[in-house]
DNA sequence: TATTGTTATACTCTATAACTATA
DNA sequence: TATAGTTATAGAGTATAACAATA
């Protein structure tokens, strides 16, 4: 009784409207909310990805861009955008670091000359083979940080998402 | 077979390079990835957080903020922080237009001359019963999307990262 | 010396609007 | 007139570093 009250006061000395410090604090409402959960998530997640391909510098938006042109060569950056829920705005500055990285070539279409036909380069297909590689080990870590079922029940359930 | 494969060209005019247009197209490897489909997810239930919790001018973080100083009240900025995963610089300017409206006071501690003990304010007691009652409006939009025991199923998968 | 709150800077991402060249 | 790509700007959000007051 003493022991589990003084577990929710880390410094006795502290005042008296100071009740706990760091873990034990209560979250209320917020167990519950389906965001909140996601979100916590999905910011390890995403930063799991960044740390396991930090040695090819491939970040989540990267990988998707690269993975959608490699399995559709020749689509148009509204394609992309559109596919991958990014502005296209956004999409350019994307473009120009992975085409300065010789990793995709914008070509000029011929039958629509406002629009770019997007391609990896042979080096592009070449590296990607790598980061999907790396993508797969942070996808195992994932499983071992949630269980291998329950990474798919997730993916069951978000797929009307993607 | 020609009808499949008109559908994957949505204008027969376009040039040869030119495949398809918008939701016809492959995610290849993106499928299967987890963190792609929950970053999917978490852009629409933020979405929809914030369209239902519009008429109130409550953001997700706002309401996380809420939430935690509500159900313990008297906490640190520091522990806040720590606890909602924020950077306590960033809490800085969440907490000033939360105490600009009123909703939030801080209180110098006695105990701790360089720390805040955080509350509700009066105001901010009577409001968040409103902002819980329009999450708890979100939260159906949830269910009505994903299903019950779907929502249910991934709170339990993701509980270890609240 | 270390910590709390604060200020400031930079970089990412999102959301717009406007411009150009084409259609 | 509408669309594709581009440029620019403003606002969140994240990541740091440094500072004053206090421990």
């Amino acid at each position: 009784m003493t022991a589990a009250r003084t577990s929710l006061r880390k410094r006795a000395g502290n005042g008296a409207t100071r009740r706990n410090d760091a873990d034990e604090i209560g979250l209320d409402a917020l167990v519950g909310h389906a965001g909140y959960a996601v979100r916590r998530f999905q910011l390890w997640i995403f930063q799991d990805f960044i740390k396991t391909l930090a040695e090819v510098d491939i970040r989540p938006t990267q990988y998707s861009v690269l993975t959608v042109i490699g399995a559709n060569p020749g689509l148009s950056q509204m394609a992309v955008a559109k596919r991958l829920g990014i502005e296209r705005a956004r999409l350019v500055h994307l473009l120009d670091g992975l085409e300065q990285r010789k990793l995709v070539k914008r070509i000029k279409s011929k039958a629509d000359r406002r629009s770019h036909a997007l391609h990896l380069t042979a080096q592009g297909e070449t590296e990607i083979t790598r980061f999907k590689r790396l993508a797969a080990r942070h996808e195992r870590n994932v499983e071992d940080r949630i269980g291998k079922e329950n990474r798919e029940r997730l993916l069951q359930i978000l797929a009307g998402f993607t």
